[in-house]
DNA sequence: TTAATTTGGTGCAAATATGCGGAATTGATT
DNA sequence: AATCAATTCCGCATATTTGCACCAAATTAA
């Protein structure tokens, strides 16, 4: 997952039983004792999903979301008391947000964020890789950093040429779906440059050969293109599955 | 096609060019001279394509570009200017866009815009069946996986071949009629390809044996064509279950 | 019932897709 | 001009898919 999530809440106990709960589904997780800390922080550097206790000192958690909301459209939960504000979420527009009322179950929250944070995912396509501030996208033991244009394999540096590069790049960023040639040679070639079909199996050929030691395999579609998984054990140099 | 596409160039020609074109092929277009004219009429209605000009009074194309990804992942092609962008452009990451350098042919952006809304629909997918959040739809016991183009029958994967996964994906979809031969040859095997009525019972027949043993089946309707259904004893009025 | 038509199954050959090694080409740098 | 790296192209071996012929079985009509 490797998701980022911002939790304001001026209940210690809330807090921690929240981030014990979701970084137990890998989650990453800071949590802040007031809103206009987490909002100083989001400013500063945004997460993936925001949740929100209404009631807090300072600036109470409709302000923060309605701070956030005029840069930002990333995920936010709302936390309320259970009644009380419960006609004043009716009489807002909370547009794609969800809210929870106090007491909930830590579970359910969780998997709440679960189907937020793959709906958000849809909605933004292919954004299904989050990249950190530094640039950094990864896949298995595959990292990229698209500031310096360098690749590791389990942490050692080796070389991509530019088109290994973009195509490695494009695959580990569309890591959820199958990519057909078309669109490869179309995003990666472009689309006015008319070249061979086969170029992009020749780039696969040759990126393939340079990450077979790696957790990382490109497998193809049969007809259709190629996606980018795991390698999983029974792997070894075998032939994939190709299915259409 | 009856798609709706937004244009934004300041020069008249080009758009008005762009728009002849495009309607030519059944395109409805919106011509603006601004991006943030766009931008406006985006937000208030949507449309299906968004072909943006970089140099334009006002915020340029970039900035019209990060505007509308806020909210929304609709296919963006950027117009930008021979060398002076170039660098620009490299400079970014377009993601999931396309861009153009002009000049560029009228035809080769008509074809740019039909490949990337087809592209659009087959990762969207198009079904009127309910179809999960992952991109899955289902029949039975067979789950088929649009964005990877993976099929699994209770659980295990199966391999399907193209036309076994296209049609196998067209009788899920439209499990609630039955489909003519002449239907299937369209959808599946298009209108140009000139091949024997008989191909599409060819695909079946293969279809038929890998699904053998899953809860759907493919009944025949005599005379007209085929259509999904489920597999049970008390079924006989599309046809007689004496398979398994 | 028989005859005509439609559908299903087997097998095979043609068409197509893929992987791979290596040669040719391009482009940048000495 | 020579060299080197990257990319593209070529050709072949292999694997897979697909269309079609042929016949058997099923269905309908008479």
């Amino acid at each position: 997952m490797d998701k980022l999530i911002y939790i304001a809440d001026d209940d210690d106990n809330i807090r921690n039983l929240l981030k014990s709960f979701l970084e137990r589904e890998n989650f990453r997780c800071i949590g802040f004792p007031t809103g206009d800390a987490l909002l100083e922080q989001y400013s500063n550097s945004p997460c993936d999903l925001v949740i929100l206790d209404v009631m807090m000192p300072g600036h109470d958690g409709f302000y923060i979301l309605r701070e956030i909301r005029k840069t930002s459209n990333v995920p936010i939960i709302m936390l309320t008391a259970k009644d009380s504000d419960a006609d004043y979420i009716q009489g807002l527009d909370l547009g794609s947000d969800d809210y929870f009322t106090k007491p909930f179950s830590p579970v359910k929250l969780v998997s709440k964020v679960k189907s937020v944070l793959k709906r958000q995912e849809e909605i933004t396509g292919k954004t299904s890789v989050k990249e950190t501030d530094d640039g950094l996208i990864s896949f298995a033991d595959i990292v990229i950093n698209r500031k310096t244009k360098e690749a590791t394999l389990g942490g050692e540096p080796f070389p991509l040429t530019p088109n290994e590069y973009a195509l490695l790049t494009y695959l580990i960023s569309n890591r959820d779906r199958a990519i057909s040639r078309t669109e490869l040679l179309d995003k990666i070639w472009g689309y006015e440059t008319q070249v061979e079909t086969r170029v992009a199996d020749d780039t696969v050929k040759r990126l393939r050969k340079k990450i077979s030691h790696s957790g990382a395999r490109i497998s193809t579609i049969w007809g259709y293109g190629f996606r980018l998984v795991m390698r999983s054990a029974e792997d070894g140099a075998e032939g994939d599955d190709s299915e259409d």
